[in-house]
DNA sequence: GCCAACGTTGGC
DNA sequence: GCCAACGTTGGC
C-alpha cells in the first residue's frame, strides 16, 4: 500500500463534504496537471491519501481511501485527464497545520513543502507515520 | 491583495 | 527548440 496526500480548498469540497459521500465517497475531478494525474494513476485500490484543506485552512484534516482507480475525469470530455475515486476514513483528532509541519524536522523534504503547488503527491511511509502521529491516529 | 513559483501557450 | 508572455495556485 502506498500513501498519499490530496489537496482541496475548502470552500470547494471539504473533509465534511466528503464525509457526507459516506461508502461511496467522491470522484477527485478537475485536476489538470501532468504531474499530480500520474500520481492519479499510480494509485491502487486501499491506498490511503491525506486530505488536506489548501487556501483558507492549510491543515491536514483526514485520511481517506482510494476506492476506485484511475478512470476518465467525468468533468471533461478531454481524454487526457484521469483521476480516482476516494471515500473518507478517519477524521484526525488534532488537523496537522502547515505551521506544524515545517516545524516538524522529520517532515522537511515533504512534497507538500518541497512542491507547494502539487496538488497531488506522495509521501512516504515515515512522513506518513509521523504525520499521523501529530494528528492522534493510529499510522 | 500581493507575490513567488511554476505550468502552459504561442511566436519565432 | 527556445523563450517571453501569460495564467494559476497557494502561502502570507
Amino acid at each position: 500500500m502506498r500513501f498519499w496526500l490530496m489537496k482541496s480548498e475548502p470552500e470547494v469540497f471539504s473533509w465534511t463534504d466528503l464525509v457526507a459521500r459516506g461508502e461511496t465517497g467522491e470522484e477527485w475531478d478537475g485536476v489538470r496537471n501532468y504531474q499530480a494525474r500520474n500520481y492519479m494513476r499510480e494509485m491502487k485500490l486501499g491506498d490511503r491519501a491525506f486530505f488536506y484543506h489548501s487556501q483558507s485552512d492549510k491543515a491536514v484534516v483526514g485520511i481517506c481511501e482510494v476506492i476506485a482507480a484511475a478512470h476518465p475525469d467525468s468533468t471533461t470530455d478531454d481524454p487526457r485527464w484521469d483521476c480516482v475515486d476516494v471515500r473518507a476514513r478517519q477524521a484526525f483528532e488534532t488537523p496537522v497545520t502547515l505551521a506544524m509541519v515545517k516545524a516538524e524536522p522529520g517532515l522537511a523534504e515533504m512534497a507538500l513543502l518541497r512542491q507547494s503547488r502539487l496538488s497531488v503527491q506522495p509521501v512516504t511511509t515515515e512522513e506518513w507515520r509521523i504525520v499521523c502521529t501529530m494528528g492522534g491516529v493510529d499510522p
